[in-house]
DNA sequence: CTATTATATGAACAATCGTTCATTTTTGGG
DNA sequence: CCCAAAAATGAACGATTGTTCATATAATAG
């Protein structure tokens, strides 16, 4: 699994103490802080070091370099929302198609608006560095937790449902994305939300092997 | 830097011979190579110029900056799709539901598979720069086009339609996405052309006032 | 207390960035 | 052919980048 540059990658020094611990949370915190102010193209080690409240030597005790900081933080951000769409999907298995589709569009979206800061700034932070690997993992794991949770339902099977499946989260991912690079992202959602519920609802139903023209 | 005022965006110098415009022709061809190539972040101007056949200097005669080159280009690819969808959109005024669905759909997908590589590096040139102005026209654009087909539409007319085509809108253009960024683009766009247009039909005829429960 | 390890510091470095401008080359009308 | 306008050139500049490392401070164990 872990290719060449790997090594590379991981934290140069395990925190042993609780300050250190305290400090690449607030190195983490800053990155945040300093993608969404600043814009991805102003991301830099010496704004975060300062905005986190620590010397520029110090970031680079905890992370070898500035990718390794970036993939660290989105890997974080991925795997949390991962497992709370599998968690979610795993306590519904069995349920009628409807509420399974409900479960998988809730889960995803609460999942990125429980941060809806952390959210944004993962958007700014995948773009132009390497983070395919990370994100095809977790739209894998999205995958298999909706398929297993569809494929349980007590309706009538889907047909054809690895595309659909596949359609479905490109959908979700993709169509959260664009509300929460927009502007009144708060505003927005609950709106969005309900619509793409329905939307989804419609789709599968429609997918229904018994349905099937 | 210096800040973003409009006017310092524009171009510097208007081309008159046509080996100039070549050479205009030639630094956009090359921001889209060198994005794709080497990504976001290793996209600089000295490599923007060499691999176009150009010294550094005939970039500056065009472009004030690094900044107005890709405003520009990213200003020349929204306004072709979004031109594509409105021509669609206007051609198919008063038609069922269904085929306006689908023509939105497919247009828009369309306009982006017309040039996928254009379509992928404009994704990352997006990022990190401030080119909201840009996107929230385009989409408006595209808001006023398939509000005005699906408004003329001959069936049963579509409760709450701001909502539904804002939805609507959010989620082809960020599945679309998803799928420009992925991997197997060409291997995975007809099959996911397909399930969105399923899935829009199966939505805006569950949105019919009629079917209102 | 002392010794040892963990953590934090920031000046300094080489590399590269975006950009400028004096200069040269190419073009096309007279 | 000539010559003003158009187009192209690339060395040079200051600013900023990511990163290192010798040193200083704080915490912990004995």
């Amino acid at each position: 699994m872990a290719p060449t540059s790997l090594g590379q990658l991981k934290p140069r020094k395990q925190p042993v103490q609780d300050r250190s611990h305290a400090t690449v949370d607030a190195i983490f915190e800053a990155t945040v802080q300093v993608l969404l102010r600043d814009g991805a193209r102003k991301l830099t080690t010496r704004r975060i070091a300062e905005r986190a409240g620590v010397s520029i030597g110090t970031l680079y005790q905890y992370f070898p370099g500035k990718e390794a900081l970036l993939y660290a933080l989105v890997s974080r951000q991925l795997d949390l929302a991962a497992s709370a769409v599998e968690e979610a999907c795993r306590e519904n298995h069995g349920r009628p198609i409807n509420q399974c589709s409900d479960t998988f569009v809730n889960a995803y979206i609460d999942a990125k608006a429980s941060n809806p800061e952390s959210s944004r700034a993962l958007y700014q932070a995948t773009s132009g560095l390497d983070m395919k690997e990370l994100i095809d993992t977790a739209i894998m794991r999205l995958h298999r937790a909706a398929y297993s949770l569809l494929a349980s339902s007590s309706d009538d099977l889907v047909d054809d449902l690895d595309n659909v499946v596949f359609s479905l989260i490109a959908v979700v991912t993709g169509g959260t994305r664009q509300i929460f690079e927009g502007d009144d992202t708060a505003t927005r959602l609950p709106t969005f939300r309900e619509q793409l519920a329905r939307m989804c609802r419609a789709y599968l139903n429609e997918s229904k092997v018994s349905k099937r023209v």
